[in-house]
DNA sequence: TGTACATCAGTGAACGCGCGTTCACTGATGTAC
DNA sequence: TGTACATCAGTGAACGCGCGTTCACTGATGTAC
């Protein structure tokens, strides 16, 4: 084939970043191949150049986008008059769930890759900052803001784990226990 | 060099062991190489098959090792009559803090291979679940059990994404945040 | 509107490199007599 | 206690392979006249 339109241009870059930000959550950076991602896009690892400068660039250009799409997926204004407590206890519920954790390849990369994150270069590291920041603000400002940057942890924390045992009760039992706790907390 | 002997044996095994679970904590698991392994522990390549029978072998002794390691280090007796809700006060402070962030090499294996464990085979996982249910057991079993798992997946998330996060200011607040929020509910 | 040409996404093959793994060989150690 | 020999941790080089990256080339698209 030859050249493509613009229109389809912008097409294939976006298939690149879409497959390359699920090829990356279930591989991780060092694990994740060129080759494969472009195979998933349809097209040949040769053409990757055209679109990005290195392998890093599209990591961190998936990070992103996979965050912010996980973000909109929680944050979204499906139902515009919810209020940040109520929005916290939703975005609890759906985070730190069954479902969440078995949707590896298209759940948040946060808990995917926040190992990974530690090792590569920064640019990454940014969307992750940018993306707690934006969730501090969706449950509002003011003296409770610790607490709910913990409890951001406590649901990474919890879905990573629950992806890391092998004993399906333990992995249940994990989600259960933090889900609880966490809107336990969220009731007071 | 030849053969050496069986004392001698069992120091290099240990060494190879100790080398890769420093360099797979740093490197993850794809990204860490048996040639840096076997060199950080005064050995050339060749001689690692006469240890282990293959890389993912290795990497789950060594995350044992480390599990086990990280376990002594936060549980072991030093005050053999620390109560366990003195315990759990003491684990919090020093697993959630800055020095354990920065100690990424030599500090527990967990947080710096969560994702990476997704992704492996079995027997890795299981140190974890081991690790899991040890933490859980010198915290006393009964009803606020699950509290205490919940904490484990809190602490877990925070050294994880504190050291995921460019500024060093959002990375301090995390710990601070994580660890006041459990200490604040163990307290009660 | 029609024509000539520059652009550049895509192909397919190759680049050097480092990976995990294998292997023939070495020679001090441990063992058997 | 002394001697002969089997063992096997370690060496160093090679294996095939897949990695990220480069490159000469193609030809439909978009642009300029």
């Amino acid at each position: 084939m030859a050249r493509k339109s613009r229109e389809e241009t912008r097409v294939s870059r976006a298939r690149i970043v879409r497959e390359a930000a699920r090829v990356f959550r279930l591989r991780g950076y060092s694990g994740a191949g060129l080759a494969e991602i472009m195979r998933a896009a349809g097209l040949t690892v040769g053409t990757f150049y055209a679109h990005f400068p290195s392998k890093a660039t599209l990591f961190s250009e998936a990070f992103r986008t996979g965050t912010a799409a996980a973000g909109r997926r929680a944050m979204g204004p499906t139902e515009p008059n919810l209020g940040p407590r109520a929005w916290l206890r939703r975005f609890i519920s759906t985070y730190i769930s069954r479902d969440h954790r078995d949707r590896r390849a298209t759940g948040c990369p946060i808990p995917c890759l926040v190992s990974d994150l530690a090792r590569v270069d920064p640019s990454a590291r940014e969307a992750l900052e940018k993306g707690i920041l934006l969730y501090l603000k969706r449950t509002e400002t003011g003296k409770g803001q610790d607490r709910r940057l913990a409890l951001f942890a406590l649901a990474v924390g919890a879905v990573a784990l629950s992806r890391a045992v092998n004993s399906a009760p333990l992995s249940d039992r994990i989600l259960r226990a933090g889900r609880r706790y966490a809107l336990c907390s969220e009731e007071r």
